[in-house]
DNA sequence: GGGGTCATGTAATAGGTTACATGATTCT
DNA sequence: AGAATCATGTAACCTATTACATGACCCC
């Protein structure tokens, strides 16, 4: 099924896609990720890169070129990828590609215990989500919009247009959600059963 | 915005959700949690789940009650909520379901790669991602169903709901990610921009 | 020329997962 | 009685996140 990767962390198959294009010193790659603004799609964080980059040494999947020092910055390393890297990254990407994964949202675990809270409230609180959520497909539609305008490719795009499909299933459900909380037999069963813990 | 909780690991909210209902020992939480298949929400994992408990009575948020040795099992601790924990529960439950939080699915990191990998393999792979959700699809319907012919109330159930939900939008993306791909302007496309790489 | 903030990385800490350990019960 | 598996936990090992450090450049 599913293949236990030598680095598991979605950061390092950014790092070899990088790779690809030429060697880089891990700042560098690090630059590129928020500038292109694949940090909306992989958590980056600087202490993550790094690390990342060290296993991906180790495991032979890329490797130091050389050592500069530029002007007189603290020296940068700047590493290539290897063979096997590249290998990897294919490999990767396929098996992403065509395997579903378990996720874990954290809005299905809030789903789960839902029954723990007064359906009144709940609806409240789903009214809420729903407004940021709303305004979360508006900021993604004219991010897109805005994109195309410039011209990018719809390949560089598909993953916010991705955004949006799941996002706008999620409005749909929140919204259907809130109507059967507010039924007014939920809410006297839920006194019933669950009333009593205040 | 967000709050920095004492615990964040989910499997905390599970364990705090449970011990509203009675004191338990942190084995027997375990055995609920896959009981009643919670784990499908929440990545469940024994060693995990004693760090977290660890980390639940630190925070003050349960607090141990007493240590039994029932029979000649090992010593079993068991631990009960405390006032604070309770608070917690509700205040972190409130948040989940009130404000989204950033995901990053892994099929989101694939997207943001593809125009790494051949459109025509590409949509191969797809149309096997495509089958297997629509199995999925099916599993949750049916399990759904199932529950719900014994009696099980839609409250129970509605995480399995969400799922379908979200599942179902992505079967629709990548349906049309597919005919896309096979566009024969985008293939030609593609190949003069990408197809040097091999 | 002193106060921000870029550029660059390392080290300390906390968090999570796997592997190991061991007696009990149940099955054949 | 030996094999399998349940019940229960600890310890070792990775991974990931935060905090710290430091020299350069840029703005008034």
């Amino acid at each position: 099924m599913e293949k236990r990767r030598k680095v598991g962390n979605p950061l390092a198959l950014a790092v070899l896609a990088w790779l690809m294009l030429e060697p880089m010193h891990p700042y560098e790659l690090g630059r590129r990720l928020k500038e292109t603004e694949q940090d909306r799609s992989i958590n980056y964080n600087r202490g993550s890169l790094y690390m990342v980059v060290k296993q991906l040494a180790k495991a032979g999947f890329i490797a130091e070129q050389e050592t500069v020092r530029d002007t007189q910055r603290p020296e940068r390393t700047v590493y290539a990828l290897t063979e096997e890297g590249r290998a990897e990254l294919y490999d990767w990407l396929r098996e992403l590609v065509a395997q579903p994964r378990q996720e874990y949202p954290h809005f299905g675990v809030a789903l789960s215990l839902l029954s723990v809270l007064p359906p009144e409230e709940t609806a409240g609180l789903l009214s809420a989500r729903l407004a940021t959520l709303t305004g979360q497909v508006g900021d993604i539609r004219a991010r897109i919009a805005q994109a195309e305008s410039e011209g990018v490719t719809w390949v560089f795009l598909v993953e916010e247009q991705y955004r949006v499909t799941v996002l706008d299933a999620e409005c749909r459900f929140v919204s259907e959600l809130i109507e059967e909380l507010e039924n007014p037999d939920y809410i006297r069963t839920w006194k019933e059963m669950f009333g009593s813990r205040t």
